[in-house]
DNA sequence: AAGTTCGACAACCGCAGTCCA
DNA sequence: GTGGACTGCGGTTGTCGAACT
């Protein structure tokens, strides 16, 4: 397949689009349409390449393109549909009308893939990341730093560290959604075996690594429920412990879907649906999702909102089906 | 006030698919 | 069937203004 040579042409203006240049391209378009795009900058006595001609008026000038921010629909809509679809920018597009790919797929980069990172989800998978641990440590030995300092020596901590880490490690492992555990039985007893492990951990001494506090770290992220949101004993807490009023966090106003889970919904086993449903970090105990709402795109008092429903009711959901 | 950093978004690049002679 | 022309698409880069030091 031969590949036309397009904007090699060093004579081609390239860069910003002027206003005169704009002008010039819509009167075109408006009087004779944009035909071939190759053709076209020289009719319109532009000296650009097609291609970029057709890229400014399909991402700019089309007259019935929607500027502006955002609304929080759209933004539930583009959630919804790239779980099911990810980065296929035009077809979400197309279920937002007036949005170009373009402007979608920035949109996502900039705002929407900053928000679930801080919530502590995985962008691609829209699921909460099983890598957490990997900076939870880092927040453990941030915040028991000065305990360590102060009480215990380097090495007697480093030792204790170490097999603490050991033990996240596997917990981690155990709680890979992908790891090789396929058959009830394994399953069952990998679920034992991570509360047990977690047991462990609660149950260490005072002075261990979270300085007598890892448990209650964890315990307090389960309310955040990123690591355990499969986990149902462990979500019994999420949902009872009332130090916590999620309610009151910016996450959950924003979201809250979050804290309208119930039990059930919050205790299944099975993998969340494409769509974002789980709980969310809290928001001190893991990043600072005050920015989360600092973006442009949030929504402060606006009603609550339930993406799955949203999927459910999108006529590209019954497509897929 | 000047310099630097950062975020948002417009624009570009290159690959892939489709159409058609 | 083949290959050139063209378009669509997604990733990446460049630019510019605001915020920060």
């Amino acid at each position: 397949m031969g590949r036309s040579p397009c904007c090699d042409e060093t004579s081609l203006k390239k860069g910003p689009w002027t206003p005169e240049e704009d002008q010039k391209l819509v009167k075109y378009i408006q009087k004779h349409g944009h035909g071939s795009w190759r053709a076209l900058p020289k009719l319109a006595g532009l000296n650009r390449c097609g291609k970029s001609c057709r890229l400014r008026w399909t991402n700019y000038l089309r007259p019935d393109i929607k500027r502006g921010k955002f609304s929080q629909e759209e933004e539930q809509t583009i959630l919804n549909l790239h779980s099911i679809l990810g980065n296929k920018w035009s077809a979400i597009a197309s279920h937002l009308p007036g949005r170009t790919d373009n402007e979608i797929k920035n949109f996502w980069n900039t705002h929407l893939k900053k928000k679930l990172i801080q919530m502590g989800f995985d962008p691609m998978t829209h699921r909460p990341r099983t890598d957490i641990f990997s900076s939870f440590s880092h927040l453990l030995a941030l915040a028991n730093l000065k305990d360590i300092i102060e009480t215990h020596s380097w090495d007697e901590q480093a030792v204790k560290l170490q097999a603490e880490m050991a033990k996240l490690q596997y917990l981690q492992y155990l709680l890979q959604p992908n790891s090789n555990i396929n058959n009830t039985t394994t399953s069952l007893l990998t679920d034992i075996d991570t509360i047990n492990l977690l047991n462990s951990l609660s149950s260490s001494s005072p002075d261990n690594i979270a300085g007598g506090g890892s448990m209650d770290s964890l315990i307090h992220l389960n309310n955040s429920s990123i690591p355990f949101s499969h986990m149902p004993d462990l979500q019994a807490s999420y949902q009872t412990t009332p130090t916590n009023n999620k309610d009151s966090t910016p996450a959950a106003q924003e979201f809250p879907v979050f804290s309208q889970l119930t039990p059930a919904a919050a205790s299944s086993a099975t993998p969340s649906p494409p769509s974002m449903v789980g709980p969310v970090p809290e928001t001190s105990s893991i990043n600072n999702l005050g920015d989360v709402c600092s973006t442009s795109s949030c929504y402060g008092g606006a009603p609550p909102s339930i993406w799955p429903e949203l999927l459910l009711e999108d006529p590209l959901f019954h497509e897929i089906a």
